[in-house]
This record gives C-alpha cells, structure tokens and sequence, in this order.
DNA sequence: TATAAGTAAATAAACATTTACTTATAATTG
DNA sequence: CAATTATAAGTAAATGTTTATTTACTTATA
C-alpha cells in the first residue's frame, strides 16, 4: 500500500491558509488551491470529504487547536489573576503576530455562518474549548478578586481587545513606525486587568 | 425617460445583506441575490459597477454609514468621559441588536480583504469615520482623566468588548435565556471605564 | 501483488457579466 | 392638453468562465 506523503497534506493546510489571509476566504477554491499546493483536485478529496470538512477542519483543528495550546502554555490555574491574565495575553499576542495566517482564519471564525456554527458544535462536545482559563476565572470570583459575571461576558472583556491590537499591529506592518510594540500590548493587559478587579 | 424604482434598490441591498448574514459573504452570488430581490441580474449592474462595487458600497455607505450616525446620536464632545463613553455604547448596542444583518456585514468587515481594505482607504480620505469620538478620547487625555495610548489602542480598549457582547447576545438569541441585556452591557461599560481612567 | 495514494481530464452546475430587447415616464411637440 | 418621442430603467436569456466534485486510470510500497 502506498504510504500517505505528509508533505503533500502539509502544503494543502499551509496554502489553503495562505489563500484565505490573502486573497479571503471567499476567493478560495478547490482547484485554485489543488494547483496553488501543487497537487490533483482528486488528492484533497481523498484527505477531506467536501470543502466545507476541509474549512472546518483547518479552522478547529489546524488554527484553534495549535491557538489554544499556545494560549496555554506555562500557564496554570493557580497563578495569581494578574500574572495569570499577562500570561495569556502575552502568548496569544506573541502566537498570532507569529502566525498571521491563523490570525486571519480566527477573524472568519466570527463572521462565517460555516466556521461560527462549527465552533459551537466543537465548544458544546468538547466542554470548553479554554476551560482551564474557566476555571481560573471562577476561582479568582470566589476569592473576591474580580467582579461576577458570565464567563462567556469575562471572556468578552479580557479578550476581545488582544485580538483588536494584533489587527492594528498586522496594518500597522507596512507603515513606518510599529505602535502595537510588547510593551503597547502589556500596558493594554494592565488595562483590562484593572476593570476587571473589584 | 423611465425613473428609477427606489423598492427595487432598496431590496437589492436588504436582501444582499440578508444573504451575507445567514448564509455567509462566500455564498452571495449575483444570480442568487436577482432571484432572491425579484430582479434581472442586468438591474444590479445598472446601479453597481460589479460584485466588488456592491460590496464595499453596502459596507461604506449603507452600513458604516448608518452605524455611525446612530452611535453618534445625541453624542457631545463636551459630555464628561464616563457619560460620553455610557452613551456611545448605549447607542452601539441597541444599533447593532436591531441590525443584525448590518453587524454582520461589520464582522466581515474586519476579515474580508476586500472589505478591509476598502474601510482603511474610505478612514484616510475622509479623515477619520469616527472624528468627533477622536477629539472626545484627546480632551480627556489633556485634562488628565484618562491615560494616554494612541488612538487606535484607546478604541480596541474601549469598543472591541461590545462587539463581543453583541455576538454573545446573538449566540443567545436562540437559547431560553438571554444572558447580554442592557443592563448586562452597562456593567461591562463600567468596566472598561474603569480600566481606561487613571 | 494487493491496495490505498495519487494523477489528468471530464462533468454538470453555478458563476459574473453581457447582449438584445422591452417598458415606463418626463420632456417635447402638435 | 392630449399625443409623441427620447431615453434611462428594466427584463429574459445567453455568454464564456470557474466552480465543486467525480471518473478512469497510474503509481509507490507494505
């Protein structure tokens, strides 16, 4: 039997991302990719059922799947609120500057019926997708550290601006001057940090 | 000669958006949107350039446009920060979840290429979408209410969260409960007030 | 040598846009 | 002031292209 060649599905991911970041989500095509991954229309089909699986596989799997683990790492639950939070903003910010394909496919994963559909299903089976951050959220409730409210709303007020200030650092990329530095990104983490305190 | 029937342009541009937020920008074609508004392809190339044209002017003009004016409403440069901020809110919220489609198209906004890069052009030329909002954030910083970051860190500090918001209040809409209510959205505010003052 | 991985080329449907024609009415005429 | 006409607004159907997906075949290797 004919072994798989991983690099063949490695380009497809890779230029699939490429084409969205680029050119947008609706400007890619099957054959447009197959020829731009140097690859039969056919091969793609053999690793994905129809182009929504492969959208919606690349979107879990390959970008919130590699986000997530980022997002998460050398973080722990127990940490204090304030070095807990700068943690998770400093790895997100430092993943998506890093990784501006993934960046862009998160951004659809908000305006797309396809992808937004997909990632409730995926945020309902598997519990939560950041559910270590949940539960530090509720514990630094229950010590009085932060003021009470839904996660989902907690979630909206932590992070939401951290993926506005990686869009502002992307434009900013073709000007002269870079205001969105690490050091912009952490003062707007003391930001955020300070409203959420009581 | 035969006058313009305004019915008919107005269909084309609730329908388009209709189609956008419930089956997504990569799944508005130009024959769907005819059928769909009850007009011959041929009528929407009377009134737009081509697809692009269509869509950046439903962004620029319809959308934006309106979004502006009605977060804008009754808004005063001279209003103290806490009460400008409340009311630039207040507005945004009741705007984007009795536009639904509208918000949709804003999400796209910030994903779409296209769309992208028509929004930073239209910003250049006419100044700044949201001047009166700039000058608001610049005289708060010179009477030392609030700290000092460049415009764009202050707006992704001070808007992104109810975008959020209003994406979690429609996430909600078809669940029992309805978690983002307006008083839900007023404490949220209060939060990134907070967080913005010195 | 059996078999899944791969290809090139084909298929039918959908796509953006255009062609060739009709229609409604504001402006002009009799 | 009714009839005519010029013209942009509108239509149905056609254009050639691109689309997602499949068919029929070839290839690499366990």
């Amino acid at each position: 039997m004919r072994p798989k060649n991983l690099e063949k599905e490695q380009a497809i991911r890779t230029i699939a991302l490429d084409i969205i970041a680029n050119e947008g989500l609706e400007n890619l095509s099957m054959q447009k990719l197959a020829k731009a991954a140097n690859v039969s229309p056919r091969t793609i089909y053999i690793k994905y059922e129809d182009k929504d699986d492969l959208l919606i596989k690349l979107f879990i799997t390959e970008v919130l799947g590699a986000y997530e683990a980022a997002v998460l790492k050398d973080f722990n639950e127990e940490m204090d609120f304030e070095t807990g939070v700068k943690k998770l903003w400093n790895n997100g910010f430092q993943y998506l500057k890093n990784n501006r394909t993934h960046f862009a496919l998160i951004l659809y994963g908000k305006s797309s019926p396809l992808l937004n559909k997909a990632y409730q299903k995926q945020n309902i089976r598997q519990g939560q997708f950041f559910a270590p951050i949940h539960r530090f959220m509720e514990t630094k409730v229950k010590e009085g550290i932060i003021i009470d409210l839904p996660f989902d709303v907690q979630r909206a007020l932590l992070f939401s601006p951290l993926l506005d200030l990686v869009n502002e650092y992307f434009d900013h990329a073709d000007r002269p001057v870079q205001i969105i530095t690490d050091e912009m990104v952490n003062t707007c983490c003391d930001v955020v940090i300070k409203g959420m305190m009581k």
